[in-house]
DNA sequence: AACCTATTCAACCGCTGTCGA
DNA sequence: GTCGACAGCGGTTGAATAGGT
């Protein structure tokens, strides 16, 4: 959506203000300077952005400039909806790094970490929310692990085999079936490693080894679980099962669910529309709020 | 139609890390 | 070692919009 477009230029609020002796504009951007910005870093390349600010006579602080190009202007950047993959992505790269959004927006390809931070705080903390639990609680995150991915999970399998004759959207990098060449959840097409980078990521569900790097200790407090594949089984037309029980939380109660009967009872594969939306509808959500009363007890 | 509330997301702010002088 | 400039990150804000009453 062109938002700029629809939101015009610039509010009264921010329109402008003085900074350093200098008239710093704010606010939404206008067809203009975004023109003037995309002009000068097509020529100049990116970086330097005080200089931007400064060479190309726009009134806005090279923060600005800067956060304009990578979240808009960027050719490369990708806007709309974010897939099931990428949201599979998101969760299972959220729960090894917590809120490090530019290093798992490195993995989602133009996608920008403030996209996928506003995708995390309006739809993850709305059903944390709703659960009447905390978005960092172990509760939630074992509800994401063992109930929210296995469901995205499956439906991208049920979603890939029904467009297998479609051809695929791959990115022009390296895809994971190079990586994971026993994947069989239809994640072969969108769901992508950049291979310039140099610490390729394997997610938790298909070969999970938890990080032991400081960084995945403080913010993301790291279940102890190390491969989710480990826990449980997704049989085709059967049962999800909780084989662990070496665990804590909802996989140490012995969570065990039939997912195509909820699936198919309450519209889950309905197809089409958001997946969070239609994942955490009334009755799921009563059902892991049992699961989670159940925990506490 | 008018108002109210919830949601979305672009943009801002403050802080930290890095690098060169 | 320190200082300043700059880039980048994550948290937060608030305008626009959608949905409900």
């Amino acid at each position: 959506m062109e938002v700029q477009a629809i939101r015009g230029c610039g509010s009264a609020k921010h329109d402008t203000s003085s900074e350093e002796g200098m008239d710093i504009r704010r606010g939404p951007w206008t067809d203009e300077e975004d023109f003037t910005l995309k002009g000068y870093v097509t020529i100049h390349g990116e970086g330097r952005w005080n200089s931007v600010a400064r060479c190309t006579g726009l009134k806005r602080t090279g923060k600005s400039c800067r956060l304009r190009w990578l979240n808009y202007l960027r050719p490369d950047v990708k806007r709309g909806n974010i897939s099931l993959q990428e949201q599979l992505l998101i969760l299972d790269l959220h729960s090894r790094w917590g809120n490090r959004w530019s290093k798992i927006a490195q993995y989602l390809p133009g996608r920008t970490d403030n996209e996928i931070k506003n995708y995390w705080r309006t739809r993850v903390q709305k059903q944390a929310k709703q659960l009447k639990c905390d978005v960092n609680s172990k509760q939630f995150r074992d509800a994401m692990r063992y109930v929210w991915m296995p469901r995205l999970m499956e439906r991208i399998r049920a979603e890939s085999e029904s467009n297998s004759d479609e051809p695929t959207t791959g990115y022009s990098t390296q895809s994971t079936t190079d990586h994971f060449p026993n994947n069989s959840t239809g994640l072969n097409s969108s769901y992508q490693v950049d291979t310039s980078l140099s610490e390729p990521v394997e997610p938790y569900f298909m070969h999970a080894v938890l990080s032991d790097s400081p960084a995945a200790s403080s913010e993301a407090q790291v279940s102890s679980i190390s491969d989710l594949s480990e826990c449980y089984n997704i049989v085709p037309g059967g049962n999800y099962t909780d084989n662990s029980l070496n665990g804590s939380g909802l996989c140490q109660k012995g969570l065990e669910m039939d997912i195509p009967s909820l699936e198919h009872s309450n519209g889950w594969y309905g197809g089409g529309g958001d997946a969070l939306d239609s994942l955490w509808n009334d009755e799921n959500t009563w059902f892991l709020q049992q699961q989670l009363y159940d925990y506490e007890v």
